[in-house]
Parts: structure tokens; sequence; C-alpha cells
DNA sequence: TCCATTACCTACTCACGAGTAAGACTACTC
DNA sequence: GAGTAGTCTTACTCGTGAGTAGGTAATGGA
């Protein structure tokens, strides 16, 4: 058995495009993106071929070549994209005037809502951004620092008062815990269709706010 | 650039050692064993080389195809191992008579322990086990269920009273969140290597039980 | 109408690495 | 000392898929 790979023979959900003439690279480029965000999450890096996301996105493979580069390049152009989305969805969710418990919650739940619709954006972001070697790490790792960075000031603003602030670096392995809880649970989702992002994000909220031993003893946390 | 791998010319930390002769099956499994999680660990499934396996076991490559099977075969039996090894352990640290927040506590503590002291195990159950495409899925996910339902049996223990005990189905969501809670914060450990585990275990232990609401509030979980 | 530019293609090359063929050497029995 | 079972090796094959050479053809300005 050479090399047990799954074999591709058109079973795919995304037929090969009829190819549209002659459109302005900005088009594209965004298309080959879309493309590649789709198979790089299908597949993982390493078995998504350079062939199959040229094919769905309907255009030759030399001119993936041409604009975004090499595969390592386009995975990398993929999660720069994929990570500016998420990570704006989220800033904007949250309102500073609002009430620290409530920022965090309108977070968590902007979270949440944005992976639900758009696995395919996240599972590259999570499942396929780990491979870790060499080729692109420090991409890789930046984008977590972002995304961690946010929410360590959400908690930090959650936490302080404006007499006691509190320091920002004290945060940082907090909320390493709350976006693993919120990336498992979000796994753990898909083979558990039967809740809602509400439900979820919720119950995240709850573990978080109240902790385990309050929940046990009946108290919960609502949004006012 | 055909393919953007790191070379691999022996700057290896592991060098290849003096080959042993005609040892038995077993021990030569063994050390075929080791040497798999070392360099799944250093590389990830498709990065890693049969060859360099072999190299750092100190054998040839037949010897592995003969003992152990095909590449995907080799990582499965990685897997089992070491998740055996890792819920072995934390098993091991939860003694039933306890106090239901002690049991959490010595789990959390058992599980950082483990982690920091096999670190190439848990590389290889966490980062590369994430691949998916479909060769080898069912043993991976398989390994996390066992790992969630320890967690979720602890959590219905600390939860449940005897009158009114709590479903292990209800728990499930909160032990994913706590399971990926605990990955996370290892994988920034990585990073911040000055935090001892019992510092980090101590911190999920207070964020899981205390919540974020309470530990605002000076509120601290301490174990007895 | 010519020329430059940009969009786009087919049909390759070539390195890599999984997996194997074919046999050698050792150690133990009977 | 012949047979056999188990250990172990060198030196291959061969599919796959990243990346490219070398073009064609549409567009838009001078």
């Amino acid at each position: 058995m050479q090399d047990a790979r799954h074999d591709r023979t058109d079973q795919s959900g995304t037929p090969a495009k009829p190819r549209s003439r002659r459109l302005p690279r900005q088009v594209r480029e965004r298309q080959i993106l879309d493309a590649a965000v789709t198979v790089f999450a299908k597949y993982g890096y390493h078995e998504a071929a350079m062939d199959e996301i040229s094919d769905v996105a309907g255009i030759s493979k030399p001119m993936i070549y041409a604009y975004l580069g090499a595969k390592d390049e386009l995975f990398v152009a993929c999660i720069r994209r994929e990570a500016n989305r998420l990570i704006e969805s989220i800033s904007q969710a949250v309102d500073a005037d609002l009430k620290p418990d409530e920022q965090l919650w309108r977070g968590l739940h902007a979270f949440f809502e944005y992976v639900n619709e758009n696995r395919a954006s996240w599972t590259v972001l999570h499942r396929q951004a780990s491979v870790q070697g060499q080729p692109f790490t420090s991409e890789l790792s930046e984008w977590r620092d972002r995304a961690l960075n946010l929410v360590a000031e959400l908690l930090a603003r959650a936490g302080g008062s404006s007499e006691q602030p509190v320091q920002l670096e004290q945060m940082q392995p907090f909320a390493a815990a709350l976006v693993g809880a919120g990336e498992s649970m979000l796994d753990w989702w898909i083979d558990h269709p039967e809740y809602t992002a509400d439900a979820l994000s919720m119950r995240l909220m709850n573990l978080v706010w109240m902790g385990f031993g309050d929940m046990v003893q009946g108290r919960r946390w609502k949004p006012s």
C-alpha cells in the first residue's frame, strides 16, 4: 500500500466550476483564497493538493503561483485573511462601554457565531494550523497571540477596577485557558449539533464566570 | 523552490545510535515506538520520514514495516500507547474517596505533571493528532472521547450529590471546555516556562471552580 | 494598427519518500 | 551439521504532487 491517501476521484462536494474568462487579478485572488480555505479545511495543509485548489477555484495552477506564490505562502495568506475576519468580528461585538461581564459574554457569543457560520475558516485556523515544523510557524503563532491578547484585554477590563487595574500579563494564562475552552467546546459541538451557539456560549460563560463550584449550587450567570 | 521542507542534514539532536545487534522483537518494538513518538512530535505526521524514524531507532526501515506495519499503523500504535499512559496517570491520581473538588484538583495536577515530563508524548496526542482526513481518524477521536469521559465523570461526581446525581451527558460540554482549557494553557506554557506545573494547574483549578467572577473579588480555591 | 500588458493555458520535470525484493547472518534445536 | 525460525540489511521501485517552461489570446492605450 503506497501511502494510504484517500482517493479523491470526484465525489467532490465542490465540483470544478465552469471557467469564467479574463477576470481582473483582484477577483481571481479572492476566488483562489476562497478555494484554498475550503480545500485546506477539508484535507489539511499537507494532504491538500494544489491541483484541487486550482480546480475548485476554476483556474489553472500556474495562476495561483503567479498571484499568490508557493503552497506555503498561499496557506499563510489564508491564515492571515481568516484570522483578520475572525478577530474583526469579535472586536466589533465587544462594546467598551458595557459592563465587563457583559463584554465578555458578547465576545464569546460572537466567537461561537462566527465559527458556526464559517466552519472552513475556523477549521483552517484551528485544526490545520497546528502542523508545526518550521515553514510558517511564525505567522501561525502570531494570529494566536493576537487572539490571546484580545481576550486578555477583555479579562483585564473585567477583572480590574479603575483604582486597581490588572496587568495584562497576569491575565494571559487565563486567556489561554478561555480560548482553549472555547475551541474545544466548538470541536465537541461538531459531534453534537443539537445544541445552539447560544446555549453553548452561555454554558461557557457560566463555567468561566461563575465557576463550577457556584454552578453546583445552582447559581447562574445571566445576561442583563 | 521545490516544496519548502526544512532540510534535515544532521543537525539532529538525536544522532543515529550505534546499532546494537540481534535484540528480541519486544525490545525493538519499544525502541521503534519511542523513536516514532519523538519524530512524529518533532515534525508532525506528514513531515516525519520513515527513514528518520528508523535512524533514530537505530534499526533499518524494513524492520519497522515487519514489526509495526505501514506509517499510518505505526502512528496509530503511538497514539494508542501514549494515550493509555496519559489516561493511566490521571486515573491513578484521582482517588474516589476524596472530596469532589480535591479529586478534580488531583486530576488536573496529574495532567500537567504528565505533560511536563512527557512533552513528545503530549505533542503527538495533541498537536499532531489533528490532521483529519480519514486515515486514522477513528483511533484519534477515540482517545479523545476516553479522556473526555474521564473528565466528565470527575465533574459529575463533583457536581452531584448522592440524592441528586448529575447525568454524565450533561457534563460533556463542560468536560470538553475543561480539557481544552488545559490543553491551551499547556501550549501557552511552552512560551512561558517560568511558571511551574503547580502554579498553572492551580490557576486553572481556580478559574474552573471559583469562576472569574469570584476571583475578581479575591476569593480563591485552595487544596485542603 | 501596432505594441505592451495582463490574463491564462497545456504539458511537462523532477525530488521525495513510502514501501519492497531478495537475501545474509545468527542461534537454536534434533 | 542440517534444518528452521527469527533478526536484520542494502539497494532498489515507483507513484505523487509541487513547481515551471514556454507558450496563446484578449484588452486597452498610442
